[in-house]
DNA sequence: AACGATAGTTGGAACGTTCCAAGTTTGTCA
DNA sequence: TGACAAACTTGGAACGTTCCAACTATCGTT
């Protein structure tokens, strides 16, 4: 927990809970600031049906039923777990004043008792990406049926941000955690997680030196695949567009590129790697920059994503160069939006949801197994040929 | 809590912790099936590096770092409340302590013994529409800086498990929820929350009837402005394509188009009403029967949301009607795509984040006034105008 | 009749926190 | 010096569950 600062405001005592907490946890009677102004009503109707007070009824227990069913409060628990040694009949009656009475288990109390908590700590680095949206949909799949639930946090590719939710989810007694690092993640930053004998698994991007097990696409064949095709069509001056050198995933996907070069005795022209963020925005950067570089004799590019891949069709247009005509392109990924894109986008495909299931698949195995246990997939990929690659090198400009 | 069968398996007592747990809860040990078949392996290297057994340190309490700082376990936990009472060289001690020891807050023993639990649970219709996965973001923007931690399940539309996690979250004890509820979703579903005193605040989709809050779009506007921003065109046999009727969303919708169309004094023709469903492939089946309803005559369409508006796109092309030329498209949502579709589309932009932004903040008011409260907030919508309005209907087939 | 085994049930302690009422120390003023 | 207040600290009870060891009742066997 962030130790909240002592707040001298005394007699603040009897200060009724206000709109926001500053910080963590209880300091919500000290210090307390109002409304988020970012929640402000910004335009928009507002109908007011009425308002109506909480009914602060106290929370029916596992005690009430006990009472109810006329037994103690050990054979209630043991009907809730199932266990077979109580009598059918007492069993039926437990069971008809659970109705009754609309009792619900409080998990958090069971929790503490025995800790084996069913909170599984997912933590992505951008949600609105829609293939880490279906990353996390795979999650929730397994997870659900598995009977767990999943506490999400979304960090915006910030480490600091991600370094608190972490802390958060530790306070709330995760029983294990997936995490699709921020850029920038270090050991140091798992580390608080893994010494708790929480077990972690990462997804999508490896954390460089961390003994956690990860489940990864298999980068490297993926990209070496695109080229290959490319070189496949006779182009020979073949670009690798976007992605930050700093994350594993590009080292590993330039590794492929340019192996698929060497191996059929091209020279690879180190301008004709051009990073750049991995979105639409850094995709136009890219290709302005692969031809200020004058190396506009490149004829096709093997981009990082997909994201970098559209946006170097618009740069490409721009330029008055149809994308799968005048200049082939590849993405990685294979977004919904790949498929449905004019030239429909070739690409290599991954399966986020199958990285999602496979993850929490290796995460529950830890758990169940009580023993960390370090394991790494690769997840197949496949190359998807559409519009963007039409074109043999002899048509090109 | 789902109440586990009685397994009769009479000294199951010493089984070990099983893969996977059949029953909500405890019934882990009488009741086990094996690993998940959805989660085998299916290809891919799998590189074992070791396994370690987990450590089973006993947790660090309170109490260990009461001892270690010399001081009783309530001055530690008025520390952590950041309490002003407790002296600064105390405050000293005690936050030393617990850097040495490496404490970490557990919130489900805090919870237990006063109720105000900082977990919010998000129910989602459908995470993989980068709609609701900006909504989500929007979400846990506002949260996160508030102290909460979001529970998040996506339901796929199935009324059915978005009961199973409404009900688990329960169990967790929720401070509140937020939900776009799936198709189909009735009053009935929410009663077991609202009863609880749980607040819950409704987005993206109304429940007709439920006494909660809610964050809707503004519906009707935004169709009316499409319709007008078409009849402004000279467009006059306007059709309203895909949606299911079922939902309020789309009777709001529907609506805009009809008063637009009667404000101007055109008659309208019930057969340019096509619902489907509100997909690219629902798009496609509109427009299909739109033609083949023999209303060929009709010269543009609001569509029910961007997607089937992609879809409808297609369809016309595959007619050789070019959109924004040959036939005019209004969209709805204004998702990623609709700026880079070809040609791009004209669309009703709403701001999933603010709506999002905007439900957390009057659920959280709702929390902190210890009341539930109605309200219902309309977000206002915008027309932006792309490619697929450029004709006038003079240009138009 | 005595014994043991089996089936079923149960009260109390424990988990880690917060709150309360009461405690101790220190300082101030008459 | 005593009375009182202020500043700070504290032990114990409570929250809702699970586990353990012990309990009772019933039955079958010798």
């Amino acid at each position: 927990m962030q130790l909240p600062r002592a707040a001298k405001c005394p007699g603040a005592r009897t200060l009724p809970a206000a709109e926001r907490v500053r910080y963590g946890q209880a300091c919500r009677v000290w210090t307390a600031t109002c409304a988020d102004p970012r929640a402000r009503r910004i335009s928009g109707a507002e109908e007011r049906l009425g308002a109506s007070p909480v009914t602060t009824k106290k929370s029916i227990t596992v005690i009430d039923v006990a009472k109810a069913a006329g037994v103690s409060k050990s054979t209630v628990s043991l009907v809730l777990q199932g266990n077979p040694v109580v009598h059918e009949a007492t069993r039926e009656k437990v069971r008809n004043a659970i109705e009754r009475l609309g009792y619900v288990y409080n998990r958090g109390a069971a929790n503490m008792r025995m800790p084996n908590s069913k909170i599984i700590g997912i933590v992505v680095n951008d949600l609105t990406n829609s293939f880490f949206a279906e990353l996390a949909v795979g999650m929730d799949y397994v997870l659900q049926s598995a009977g767990y639930v999943q506490l999400l946090a979304h960090t915006g590719e910030d480490v600091a941000r991600q370094r608190e939710v972490m802390a958060s989810m530790r306070e709330h007694g995760i029983a294990g955690m997936i995490i699709s690092p921020a850029r920038g993640t270090t050991i140091a930053d798992l580390k608080p997680i893994i010494s708790h004998g929480i077990p972690v698994v990462v997804a999508i991007r490896g954390v460089p030196g961390a003994k956690v097990s990860s489940v990864l696409s298999d980068n490297y064949a993926g990209a070496r695949m695109g080229v290959e095709h490319l070189i496949g069509l006779g182009h020979r001056r073949i670009a690798f567009l976007g992605g930050f050198p700093d994350i594993q995933v590009f080292e590993e996907r330039r590794q492929g590129y340019l192996d698929a070069l060497s191996a059929v005795g091209i020279d690879v022209d180190p301008s004709l790697v051009v990073p750049s963020a991995p979105s639409r925005a850094g995709g136009i950067a890219a290709i302005d920059k692969l031809f200020a570089a004058g190396s506009g004799r490149a004829t096709a590019a093997q981009c990082f994503n997909d994201a970098v891949a559209f946006g170097a069709m618009d740069a490409l247009r721009a330029r008055r160069l149809e994308p799968g005509a005048d200049f082939c392109v590849v993405g990685f990924d294979d977004v919904i939006e790949a498929g449905s894109s004019i030239p429909k986008l070739t690409t290599i495909a991954v399966d986020p949801q199958l990285i999602g299931q496979r993850a929490v698949g290796l995460l529950l195995r830890q758990i169940t197994a009580q023993r960390i246990q370090v394991d790494t997939f690769r997840t197949p990929v496949r190359l998807v040929v559409r519009d963007t690659t039409r074109a043999r090198v002899s048509d090109t400009v």
